[in-house]
RNA sequence: GGGCUCGUGGUCUAGUCGGUUAUGACGUCGCCCUUACACGGCGGAGGUCGCCGGUUCGAAUCCGGCCGGGCCCA
């Protein structure tokens, strides 16, 4: 079944490589071979053009962007991420500006560590620490130089001189100085508060570590020295400290300082009362342990209640435990359930769903303990105030800031008991215990490594105990910004604060919140003037990416299908900025659309610049040059507004519909005949069309840097768009903007009306007759465009027409009239012809006299043919007849 | 339970400090190979803008309630 259509198809495909290879040399490919443009440009651009000048007299633009974990592998989260952040970075950088981008790696923490026990089939016990850190520092460099090739093939202009990585020393000494700031300024302290806890990998976390999950367990009902009380958690009584219940609670009269006797390990507990404790839930009665949850926490401080550990820092009971001692918290569960049981103390058990906190990486149900730690202060006004200088984007992205701080209760716990991380840089004395810190210059230092170099200041002795705990990884990241302003630990540093942090909003309770605490901490300053907040890459099926629902699109496939432009354009149009964006593959696909097309404007432009030059003085005269340049100047304006606020999305868009409707569907077609046919004025086609292209390539450039460089370097041989300012044209013609719209509508109505007739659109129409207000100087175009032989005309059309109807300007009319708008309109309505043509002053209006408003309606005519010789169209005040072949 | 956010043709989406005919893409249907492009051009069909109520001359847009999704937190 082969059709007309592909017998065609298949010719002009056979006969197309000859073809070309006779009269093409000199000019672009017939295609635009993503691929090869890509390798070549990746090949010929020098990371030296992106890096920051420190001597520079420009303003500067410093980007503190986020540090990825080295997995190996760049999700395409990251890569939205990285893609705005390249967007703002170019932009910047043609706007004039000294741009820093810098590249980071978060490496320290606990994936890592668990990939090497896996990669080695070790756990972190069966070789030395400094081994471990070894394997640890290895396997994330190798990791890195992965992420690396797949940053240089999304054309992210990163300054490489700026590169950091926090497992290696200059970074890591900069995090423990200011851990030793904050130690200095009473920041940081020690203490034993109850913290997360992860007896899996045995480590203390903070809150923002802590994941929800939702599970089903029992509720146990047990006798309590006669009263009945509900928990979830048996395993706990050892650790039961008191009793609480509601003051008003009538079913229970206790008088202040009532003991009772906790069944099976007989101790005695105080009956507190609270309002906390809902009556409505289980019996109304709660045992308060050390620590069942964080109301336990709550309730154990405001009534200064005792403190039992029944649970160790690998999950087993502890000696106060009893019996139970060595057990796991499921054994003790069990075996308590069943003591209770025999003892005929269980009344009874419910299911019931609960929230339990867990750990964010590895889902084991979270233990509070009380133990020795290292904990950050929280100041919460102190963030606020600096959250509130930031000029945040989307704007309410802050009430994620505000919610989080206004809900802290503890402080930030920093100590980690793990290998792979900073050590905390201190020693206690084994003497006296008195704490010993390194001087600055002797950083970085690992206590369990190497001794102080000074005794003891108390009691002069030499022998220390270093300290083994190391810190979170926040601690780490949440100095990046001080890291690539220059901070070296004296006040200030030389680039503070950052002009913007961009960063997913899934991380602005920690990332962003811990930066900002950080940097108010050490240089009492907001970290950076602006934040822009990137939404998270959903699925194609709309939820998030995840191997269990086998959804996840990595860039690496993206990337060789349809090349890095085309993701990056995704990346800017697939959702406003802030908002979550879910992966299409066909906005790829028509991402790589439009440069085809691009590519074939350029094609066009070349070909005609090459039959003559362009004159860079020549006169631009023609209406369709002139309402061209209009409309690119108002282009200009709009995709500018749009960068400088970061609404990428409405930027590229601009771009695509100036370059695909104005320039190609509307002006191409319009003034393509008469470039073919050499009029004189077509140097002023050419040089609108040269200037119109450049500033297009120019804009493209942050978005789709190959394809833009690629376009431009056609035009300019030796320059790179990617060192030119941005564009600046502007265009002022406001009568080629009325009259230009006007020429492209009509020309567009004369193809709909040959489409109606069924005539091809290129198909002779005879003589037709545009009856305009104005004289109108088209330079032949509009006969060219629509292959007829076209009369301009000023004069009135001699035809009949009648009021068909009337059209209101309601923003006229309705502020003027408000409720009255109504009555108004079927007053006009309710005229005679003439005066719609020609309205009267004033109108009667329930029974007074108003004024009609200038601009208030306009008549709708229709034609009456004369004789029926004519079509008529009609667009607004223009007329065109067209005279029907015999 | 609280906070934030979203709900627009079959699918995704723009517009949201009120104003005439609601944007674009993909898909779909019809016509057309015209010296840049069929990876194209032109045209069409397809929407009670989640539901209900209110404010207003006028509501996708503002207000209230409800329903449903997502995220964060208890």
């Amino acid at each position: 079944m082969s059709s007309y259509k592909d017998r065609i198809r298949s010719l002009y495909f056979i006969s197309q490589p000859t073809f070309w290879r006779m009269v093409s040399s000199d000019q672009l490919p017939k295609n635009y071979d993503f691929a090869e443009v890509e390798e070549r440009w990746r090949g010929t651009w020098r990371d030296e053009d992106h890096y920051f000048d420190s001597n520079s007299n420009k303003p500067q633009f410093v980007i503190d962007t986020p540090p990825p974990y080295p997995t190996g592998n760049f999700h395409i989260g990251n890569a939205l991420n990285w893609c705005y952040i390249d967007f703002l970075a170019r932009y910047k950088r043609m706007k004039g500006f000294n741009v820093m981008f810098p590249q980071g790696w978060d490496c320290h923490g606990l994936p890592t560590e668990v990939k090497v026990e896996e990669l080695n089939h070790i756990t972190k016990n069966d070789v030395s620490r400094e081994e471990f850190r070894k394997m640890c520092r290895e396997l994330t460099e190798k990791n890195i130089i992965q992420m690396r090739l797949t940053l240089r093939k999304m054309a992210f202009s990163i300054d490489w001189s700026n590169e950091y990585i926090t497992m290696m020393p200059d970074y890591y000494s900069k995090t423990q100085l200011s851990f030793l700031r904050m130690l200095k300024t009473g920041y940081i302290y020690q203490s034993e508060h109850p913290v997360n806890y992860c007896t899996r990998c045995e480590t203390a976390i903070a809150f923002a570590e802590v994941a929800y999950d939702e599970r089903e367990t029992q509720l146990n009902y047990f006798d309590f020295h006669g009263i009945e009380i509900a928990t979830t958690r048996p395993e706990l009584l050892a650790a039961c400290v008191a009793v609480a219940v509601h003051p008003a609670d009538e079913r229970y009269h206790f008088q202040k300082g009532s003991k009772l006797i906790v069944p099976l390990f007989g101790h005695e507990v105080p009956v507190v009362k609270d309002e906390a404790v809902d009556p409505a839930f289980g019996s109304g009665a709660v045992m308060i342990c050390t620590f069942g949850d964080k109301q336990d926490v709550h309730w154990w401080k405001q009534h200064n209640l005792g403190l039992r550990k029944a649970i160790d820092r690998q999950g087993k009971m502890t000696e106060i435990a009893g019996k139970y001692k060595g057990m796991n918290t499921t054994e003790c569960r069990n075996a308590i359930l069943a003591d209770m049981r025999s003892k005929n103390i269980l009344k009874r058990q419910e299911k019931l769903a609960q929230r339990v906190g867990t750990c964010w990486r590895c889902k084991t149900p979270i233990e509070i303990l009380s133990e020795r730690q290292w904990f950050v202060k929280i100041k919460p006004d102190e963030i606020q105030n600096a959250a509130h200088q930031i000029t945040w984007y989307p704007g309410h992205m802050l009430l994620r800031m505000e919610n989080w701080v206004d809900q802290m209760e503890w402080d930030w716990c920093i100590s980690r008991q793990r290998i792979f991380a900073t050590p905390i840089p201190v020693w206690f004395c084994k003497k006296c215990g008195e704490m010993v810190t390194p001087a600055d210059e002797d950083l970085p230092v690992d206590p369990t490594m190497v001794m102080p170099k000074y005794a003891c200041l108390k009691c002069r002795n030499r022998e220390f105990d270093g300290e083994v705990d190391v810190l979170d990884t926040w601690m780490d990241s949440s100095i990046s910004v001080l890291n690539v302003t220059g901070w070296d630990g004296s006040g200030t540093p030389p680039y503070f604060p950052a002009q913007i942090r961009p960063q997913g909003h899934d991380i602005i309770r920690t990332w962003a919140f811990y930066t900002i605490l950080r940097s108010v901490a050490l240089t009492g300053s907001k970290p950076w003037e602006e934040i822009l907040i990137n939404g998270m890459v959903l699925g194609e099926d709309g939820f998030k990416m995840s191997k269990s629902r086998g959804n996840i699109i990595v860039p690496e496939e993206i990337l060789q299908k349809y090349g890095a432009d085309a993701l990056r354009q995704w990346a800017a149009m697939g959702a406003a900025t802030g908002s979550d964006i879910m992966f299409n593959w066909n906005d790829v696909i028509a991402a790589s659309r439009f440069q085809t097309k691009m590519w074939n404007i350029a094609r066009f432009v070349l070909i005609q610049l090459k039959k003559e030059g362009f004159d860079q003085n020549a006169p631009v005269t023609a209406l369709a040059d002139r309402w061209l340049l209009v409309r690119l100047s108002d282009t200009i304006q709009q995709v500018s507004t749009a960068m400088e606020c970061y609404q990428f999305d409405t930027a590229l868009k601009t771009i695509r519909e100036f370059a695909w409707d104005t320039l190609a569907d509307n002006y191409i077609e319009l003034v393509k005949g008469r470039l073919y046919a050499g009029d004189t004025s077509r140097k002023s086609a050419l040089l609108v069309l040269h200037t119109a292209f450049e500033a297009i390539c120019k804009m493209l450039a942050p978005f789709t840097p190959y394809f833009a460089e690629e376009c431009y370097s056609s035009l300019n041989r030796d320059a790179s768009v990617h060192r030119q300012p941005w564009v600046s044209f502007t265009y002022d013609d406001e009568a080629a903007r009325i009259e230009g719209n006007m020429l492209v509508q009509v020309a567009a109505e004369i193809r709909k009306y040959k489409h109606d007739t069924g005539r091809a659109l290129n198909a002779p129409l005879g003589k037709v007759t545009i009856y305009t207000p104005h004289t109108i100087n088209d330079e032949g175009d509009t006969g060219r465009t629509i292959n007829a032989d076209i009369h301009w005309r000023t004069d009135t059309a001699k035809l009949d027409r009648v009021i068909s109807d009337i059209d209101f300007n309601r923003a006229v009319v309705g502020p003027v009239f408000r409720n009255r708008a109504m009555a108004f309109m079927t007053a006009i309505k309710a005229l005679p012809p003439e005066q719609l043509i020609n309205p009267p002053e004033t109108i009667i209006l329930e029974g007074s006299e108003v004024r009609i408003p200038e601009n208030s309606f306009t008549p709708k005519y229709s034609y009456i043919e004369e004789g029926a010789k004519v079509d008529v169209i009609t667009i607004g005040d223009v007329i065109v007849t067209i005279a029907k072949s015999a």
